[in-house]
DNA sequence: TATATAAGTTAGACGTATCTAACATGTTTC
DNA sequence: GAAACATGTTAGATACGTCTAACTTATATA
């Protein structure tokens, strides 16, 4: 028998949707409504996959959708966009900050942001936050950084 | 049609493989010896799962199985393994220091681990270890964190 | 050593996100 | 306003990781 507990909980995976929520609320603030084309491109899957998520998220509330004319962010699905989008925002936030390269930063938030605890984004939030308020240790940082 | 370019590439999840092998990894080194009733506990999923996991892992090369007897990692899984691995600590280490308890620096990592580019791997490590042979401004930033 | 128990595996099913092919609807253009 | 085109949807299939139930093999014990 192990010697550890079990800390990991299986997987159940409720990110995908986060990026679809993401990604309507992102389209719709750049061009004011959302078309599936459009998510279908940002999220680099076909329309009928963007076509039965949308369904999906109609069906819990998320989305108003009228078939074949268009969409909506319910105040709902608006909430989990923001949530997930500051999530976002802090974190590549963060590693930009580092020197990341910016598709870099944005490819690996993608990655990070639907695993992180509120307690933990809000100290990676903090860090970042003083960092952009002592430009000298940020420098010095990059200065390690560059290093051997 | 949308302003931005395609960033995100649909995701393929080579990540649960990853957390197997480093279950296995961790589990060799606690106890010499891996058995599927211990992955099955420390990932928290049924043997079933375990049982085909292994055959896929084992046909990717990265185990070797012999059928109700044992298995062992290969040198190329080992490889993987101590990447994965070494993500976790580099991450782990970070946000802990940050003051996230443990186990929740633990579950976070494992959301994040598996989603981080080398570029900004090497980034977070050098910020931990930065703050690490800095402690005055480790100090100052946690004394940050406690404000308001 | 024979049997009971524990560990591991196979079979078969399910849910989710994805795809392609075919179809429906809406929009543009002559 | 009809035809052509673009956009969106449905149908049906696939891949993956998971599950339960049933079975097999290994180990412990009486």
């Amino acid at each position: 028998m192990s010697g550890l507990p079990r800390l990991v909980q299986p997987k159940r995976d409720i990110s995908r949707r986060e990026d679809y929520l993401e990604a309507i609320y992102n389209l719709n603030e750049e061009k004011g409504y959302v078309s599936a084309a459009d998510i279908s491109d940002r999220l680099g899957v076909k329309p009928p996959t963007v076509s039965s998520m949308v369904v999906n998220l109609a069906r819990k509330g998320y989305l108003d959708h009228e078939r074949y004319r268009g969409m909506r962010l319910t105040r709902s699905g608006e909430k989990v966009a923001k949530s997930v989008i500051k999530r976002h925002q802090v974190i590549s936030g963060l590693i930009s900050m580092l020197g990341v390269d910016d598709q870099t930063a944005y490819v690996d938030t993608e990655g990070i942001e639907h695993h992180v605890h509120q307690s933990t984004l809000r100290r990676l939030q903090k860090l970042a936050e003083y960092l952009r308020e002592n430009p000298d240790t940020l420098k010095a940082v990059l200065e390690f950084l560059e290093e051997k």
